[in-house]
DNA sequence: GCATACAAAACTGTCGACAATATTGTACAA
DNA sequence: TTGTACAATATTGTCGACAGTTTTGTATGC
């Protein structure tokens, strides 16, 4: 194992933000960092430099690095390219699906409708992030898996937004189903569609709100996931 | 302007990978490059490290980077992510594409023709390579641009293959009229869906020429780019 | 009170140095 | 000749320092 100082900066910065620990605008110093992190700056520099590649830090010139905005467009966006890319992902894997592998994803969206039951938010996104990251990473292309997980990590902190308007759990679960139907079926077409599907609703549901009420993410944030230490 | 070592590294380096300069595979230490450009090795390390979140280098701790291969399965998956992601751009260009507009693809085109009578495979990919970035980088899409332009960037390198294989300008210069067609009826549809044929064929043609003849790219773009310096 | 000029502090950009690790070269034995 | 141990060399990982730029703080004049 034996991880570099700059891989451990890496993932803690990439993880601070993919949970909303960090808020969009943030700004990080080299040298706080280095003081936390008990480092010298020189792998800091490199763990924001890769952030920075994958979308999460913007970096100016002389000014240093933020943790990325999110415009609403960026959002529009970022969703058309999962509507196309994740859906596509789904057809593969579908195709491909082992008895065992449906098994699992079946239990994966019991759970997620368990915490849909008990109102669980944080049950429910952990369950349902694991439902969909499944499709992305057993479709066999890897470039795909590294694309969708790099623009799954730039829209995360939506999705407590997402499970926060309240009345769409049942259709969630719905297209879920449909999804699993084709699994059995081993339909990749028809995988591709209802993933379509799903992923319009989830972006309808979002866009619909952040339209509505066009606050910060972490406003939401903080009523679905309490934050330790 | 006042570009920073880092983004003159960066930007150098970037452009030696994508015209061949940089064979796969290849080596690449810190002490040399900070020689070669007369700097010291802290901004060299970062350049590198974006260079490795693009795709372009393979970093391996304690080793250092090296030039990216791509596998024949590398460049299967890309071609498929580009056939998804740049036909759908192509929809997104051409419902919003002026006669000014067109009026210049239709030019870059003609430009493509001339240079396959002529067989000048440098003015070929010149032009080609601006006929399609243009559907890209106009799609109103920054994300899905930037994708698009980075997937580019990776295999850039093969176009010298593509361009090599005989007896394919005729088809590859129909298929840019089938999308012309497409832009001056505004119809969004139909260019996507020849992008779509087009980016197909290329793959095929590609994949095709990788299957029989499983050279390095560069021993192609050597015939094809004279290189200067 | 408000704007401006200028000094002080904070921060980024780059450098050279040293420790830790990996690679290469070499001598020796089987 | 081949394989192995070990020294020598090369390369990466991290550090602290300093120059240049931006931001902050302050005093001055209106």
């Amino acid at each position: 194992m034996n991880k570099s100082v700059r891989e451990k900066i890496y993932e803690h910065i990439r993880d601070q933000i993919t949970y909303c620990r960090l808020n969009p605008g943030e700004r990080l110093t080299e040298s706080a960092l280095a003081n936390a992190f008990h480092a010298s700056r020189s792998p800091i520099r490199e763990a924001l430099r890769q952030l920075e590649s994958e979308g999460l830090l913007t970096f100016e010139p002389n000014k240093g690095f933020t943790v990325s905005k999110l415009s609403i467009r960026q959002v529009d966006e970022i969703y058309s390219i999962r509507w196309l890319l994740e859906s596509y992902a789904t057809r593969l894997t579908v195709e491909n699906i082992s008895a065992e592998e449906i098994a699992f994803l079946e239990e994966l969206n019991e759970r997620c409708r368990v915490a849909a039951e008990k109102v669980d938010l944080p049950s429910w996104l952990q369950h349902n992030s694991a439902f969909h990251s499944y499709f992305y990473d057993h479709c066999g292309n890897e470039n795909l898996r590294m694309i969708l997980q790099t623009l799954q990590r730039r829209i995360h902190r939506y999705k407590y937004i997402i499970v926060s308007v309240p009345g769409h759990f049942r259709t969630y679960l719905s297209e879920h189903e449909g999804i699993l139907k084709a699994c059995r079926k081993r339909d990749g077409e028809k995988g591709e569609h209802y993933m379509k599907l799903h992923i319009q609703t989830i972006k309808d549901v979002l866009l619909g709100h952040l339209n509505r009420f066009p606050v910060t993410a972490n406003s939401v944030a903080a009523s679905v996931f309490t934050q330790p230490d």
